[in-house]
Parts: structure tokens; sequence; C-alpha cells
DNA sequence: CCTACCGATCGGTAGG
DNA sequence: CCTACCGATCGGTAGG
């Protein structure tokens, strides 16, 4: 559907902005990358920004899919299991998809100045909905005193600040390293929910 | 005992380095700010790398110091005090060295390619000190039976996580909404260490 | 601290 | 998809 070139395009234009940042990649290299001259690309593209948007729009896409994804299958799970599988689901992002990872870890902390607002639009879409799926969770398993009554705003911040910080430790740990972090940190949020007697 | 002008080149790279990375700073940009012409700049440093290692020299320094003063000031306080300590250290550096903090994430997340190992071991050595902190006095806590007894690496991945989200999260959340965020991870992560009976 | 300049590279266009 | 080109800007230097 995509012609091939444009695609090809596209793949280059990942791998680069993902290591370089937009600015920090010329139209020259995207170009070597994709077995062209710099001029054939506009071709395929108005510009170099329609480049970026066809990059990130595409990410995203895949992303708030998989997402939904999960809400729908684990709607049967426990909580501890969807907890777990909620980690998982951005561990297994991180690892996998090194570029895409990549990619968004820059988007969120350092965007194009110019493409700001519009990338801060995308990403609070995403958070919303992993809000939603956290919260109705957390609310039903309160109730059936799988965990303890802990405030859902409360329990839903813990579990997104331990994604964050694993997101940002991804990128600067060995891979060893990382997975002992993951397991630890399973551990611990589990720890800080289960249901105790005081 | 730094000439004025030369403080005035730092003070503005930091700013500009910190908003714009290095790579996306220019000569000119930093002259303009630091009210000189471009070629000025090079009576008072070799090259635009010497200003970068000028600005960052400066910024570890200051934070290796006061992470090693808490740890002596506070070596008679509880657990869950010295635990809000290191938190709260962290916090405070992102809320009021805005410039800074910006920059130290630029570094660990995305640093100049060529820099790249020099700031790696700059960064390892503030973990380390950052590590004996925590394990110390987690050990120390634990023979108390002030907290449960958890491995002290699994305790220490887990609040150096919860601080490492939190140093992503605020830059892309309000002041407001970041505070709430702080007081949850505190709970939280208060919760995940105490004693309980099971 | 300045003016005046260097070669290299940038994003983008003309015209085919 | 190409060759050939544009004005603007980059980091850095000469010489004062």
């Amino acid at each position: 559907m995509i012609p091939l070139s444009k695609d090809t395009i596209l793949q280059s234009a990942l791998y680069l902005f993902s290591r370089k940042g937009y600015e920090g990649t010329s139209l020259s290299e995207l170009a070597d990358r994709s077995g062209m001259r710099k001029a054939s690309i506009y071709s395929h593209f108005k510009n170099k920004e329609a480049v970026f948007w066809a990059v990130i729009d595409r990410a995203f896409e895949e992303e708030t899919e998989k997402l939904s994804s999960l809400l729908t299958e684990t709607a049967e799970e426990s909580f501890q299991e969807r907890l777990n599988r909620i980690i998982d689901l951005h561990v297994d992002f991180y690892k996998q998809n090194d570029e895409k990872a990549n990619l968004w870890r820059r988007m969120t902390l350092f965007p194009p100045e110019a493409f700001q607002d519009r990338l801060q639009n995308k990403l609070m879409e995403y958070e919303q909905q992993c809000n939603a799926l956290l919260e109705q969770e957390m609310n039903r398993a309160i109730k059936a005193g799988e965990i303890a009554a802990i405030d859902a705003n409360t329990g839903i911040a813990m579990v997104l600040c331990m994604v964050d910080g694993l997101f940002m430790e991804y990128s600067y740990y060995t891979e060893e390293e990382f997975d002992k972090r993951v397991q630890a940190v399973k551990q611990m949020t589990w720890r800080a929910f289960m249901p105790v007697q005081r």
C-alpha cells in the first residue's frame, strides 16, 4: 500500500530521529540511508516536517492500539496479574522496540520546539487511556478486598511513576541490571498494594 | 575569581544547553546572550567543547557535594525521615534548579555522541554515592526492625526508580499535579517498606 | 574584546 | 527519481 521507497524513508527516519533527534538529523543523512539523493525525498514528502509527523503518527497509533487490546483482553484477571501485565507491556515495548521507545523518550522530554503542543496532546491521550485502565481495575480490586483501601489516584500515580522510572533507566543500565530492577519494582509495588493487618 | 565575562558565558551556556541541547546551541546564540561577538568566546574558551565541559563539571560538583552533606548531616534520623529526605533532595533539585536539572536529564538520556563515555562515568560516580547512602541506612533499619526484612538491593532499586520516574514526570506535568505525585510516591513507598504481620 | 573572513553543511527549489 | 543550484548558518581562524 505504502510505496516501497516511501516506506524505506519512514524506516530510516525512525532510526535517525530516535538516535539523533529531529534537528540533529539532516535530510542528506536520511537520503543516504534510504538509498537516494536528498532532493528525491521531496517527491514523497512535502518537507522535513511532513516526514516527522508521518513517523510519529504511525508510532502512536501502534502503541495506543496495544494498550486498548490489553484493556479488553485481561478483563478477567486478578489485580496483581493485571498490574504486572501493564508493567510488562511497557517493559516489552522498551526492549523490543528500541527505536520507537527512544523516539518516545525524546518526544516526551525534548520535543522540537515548534511541535511541542501537538506532541503534548498526543501524549496526554495515551496517558488518559492508561489511567482509565488502572482506575477501573483498582476500584474493583479494592471493593473485592484484593488490595488495601488506597486512594485510587495515589495508587495510579505510583504505578505510572515506576513505569516512567524504568523508562528512563532502560536507556542507561545493562539489560541484566535492568531486568533485576524490573523484578525489584514488581515485588515492591505489590508490597505497597497488598492488604495488611495493622 | 572567574572573570565576569567568562562567568556570563557559562551562565548563558547552561541556559541554552539545557533548553536546546549541545548540538542545538550555536556559538552565535551563545555570544548574543552573553553580550559579545561570536569570535570573542574564543578568548575565554578553546572551542565549543571546552565551554561544554566547563558547564558540566561545575554542575556535577555542586550536586555531588549536596548529596554527601546529606549523608553526614542526617545520620541520626529515622529511616522514613531519611527516605523522605533523599526524595526531597532530588525533588527540590528539579524545582529550584530548573536549568541544571534539565541539563542533567539531557546528558543522561541523550548525551552528545562524542562525550557519551566521559558523561557516563560522571553519572555512575553519582549513583554509587546515592546507593551507598541508601544501602547503609537500609541495613541499619532492617536490623532495628524499623522496616520489613527486604533485600537491600531490591529496596534501593525501588527508591531510585521512583526518583527517576519523578525526574521524568517533573518536565511534563504542572507543578500542582507534580506535587500530588510526590506525595503519592512518598506514601506508597513507605507502604512498601513498613513492617507487616502476615 | 572586535571586524572580516573561511570551507562545510543545512533545508529547500528549479527543471527535467 | 536525478543534477545542479540557492541563501542562510554552522564552528572556527586571522589579525588586530
